[in-house]
DNA sequence: ATTAGATAAGTGGTATGACCATCTGAACAC
DNA sequence: GTGTTCAGATGGTCATACCACTTATCTAAT
């Protein structure tokens, strides 16, 4: 025999779930308005505060989207609270750097394969505009960070699969917050910027010429010696 | 010249910054308590209305959890938050199941390979009591999802990458929200269930006799087999 | 007829106070 | 030591009042 904690269903929480049944029913659509406030606290029988309450849940979750004077609107799922679910999952302390450029690593190599057999001239347009760009910084003695990410970024879109786009650019954001120190000793270290260039056209190369296993392996090179620099 | 709307920050948007913050900055731990809403009103010079709402978006964003009664305290971040969003995003974006099972099958694949090199004696143990749960559900006419996800819940921790634990754990349990009916019915194709053991079984072998390569070669066509069958 | 400005109405944001529901810890009895 | 009771703490709900912002409508000027 098995009993179960009963747990009484918050008033807010049941407003929530309305919401959501309504929306996963067809029934709202994004861009739809809700009724105000005022008008749903009078037709579900309850207060304002709660129905308030509901709502700020919902606005957290990306659900819905509140406009001051102007109505409550039912968002485009967009990549904002996938991106910040990913943010906070990658937020917590315990993490060590090796775990995280680990993941990384594992993600990129393959998203240079994928890329390899996937990508469209466009994708490779933006790639090599990220490489000249890059080369530019360096020649002006700029360090090329911003091209470097447009560079990554590019691959992980020419992977053709949104999820590992947005988890790897999660990746850059926060190693960008929590290595912003050692990346900036690596890109000071003479010769360096001028092998990371080097390294990127191999990659690129690869993918250009839809060849994923070189890619793979010419990405696991640049992203493990990165790697052994911030390590060390 | 360009000038930039302004807009003045929320009450409870302030509030959450200033949770988020000191969770950010060290000061509050999981498991950490709180001040109570009417001291933290009193202290912060506002209405109980805005740090209840606060208190909302932060439980939705799963950074706190709120007991009726007893307070409300920091939580472990968990794997929920980002399963959820990830089960929000395949609800409603297109293809996105394909991603996720892709995404799914290069960490898996990664997982096995650091698994084969990484491994101790108990996550082997682990791993071999899954495979023999999985073995009597099937002759129990069960489906030995649990012990499924044992196996793989073990092989993710055999790679010592915490962060690749978590983030395993996550895609599972969306794949557990989203895909249930899809995998239900996979486990009812006769026949299926004996294949499934037997390709953990060759997963275990490779692992445990320290073959990363083999390892991933045999977790790549298991889940390449289970991706075709959920996406057909 | 069109445009600009003013105003009213609607809607969300904040605060306060009252009271209810649940939990926790202390005190007391056995 | 264990079980029960109760007070106090804390979260949950409601109502009301008023503020801040947006949208729609009306009026006056050109």
């Amino acid at each position: 025999m098995d009993f179960k904690p009963i747990r009484t269903k918050k008033i807010y929480e049941e407003i929530i779930d309305q919401v959501k049944e309504l929306i996963a029913g067809g029934h709202l659509s994004p861009g739809d308005k809700l009724i105000s406030e005022r008008d749903m606290a009078d037709r579900l029988k309850v207060g304002r505060s709660a129905v308030r309450e509901a709502f700020r849940a919902l606005e957290a979750m990306g659900i819905i989207e509140i406009r001051q004077g102007g109505g409550t609107f039912i968002k485009e799922v967009s990549t904002d609270s996938l991106a910040e679910a990913l943010a906070l999952f990658l937020m917590t302390e315990r993490d060590t750097t090796r775990e995280l450029l680990e993941l990384r690593k594992i993600l990129e190599v393959e998203a240079a394969g994928l890329a390899a057999l996937r990508h469209s001239p466009e994708e490779l347009d933006k790639m090599e505009e990220a490489l000249k760009q890059m080369e530019e910084d360096f020649a002006s003695g700029d360090l090329g960070q911003q091209a470097d990410y447009n560079f990554h970024y590019a691959l992980a879109e020419a992977s053709h699969n949104s999820l590992l786009v947005r988890l790897m650019d999660s990746i850059a954001d926060t190693m960008q917050r929590v290595l912003k120190t050692a990346r900036l000793e690596l890109y000071r270290t003479p010769g360096t910027p001028q092998r990371l260039l080097r390294e990127h056209y191999t990659v690129f190369e690869a993918v250009k010429g839809g060849q994923d296993q070189k890619a793979r392996r010419a990405m696991f090179e640049h992203l493990d010696r990165v790697e052994k620099a911030i390590l060390k």
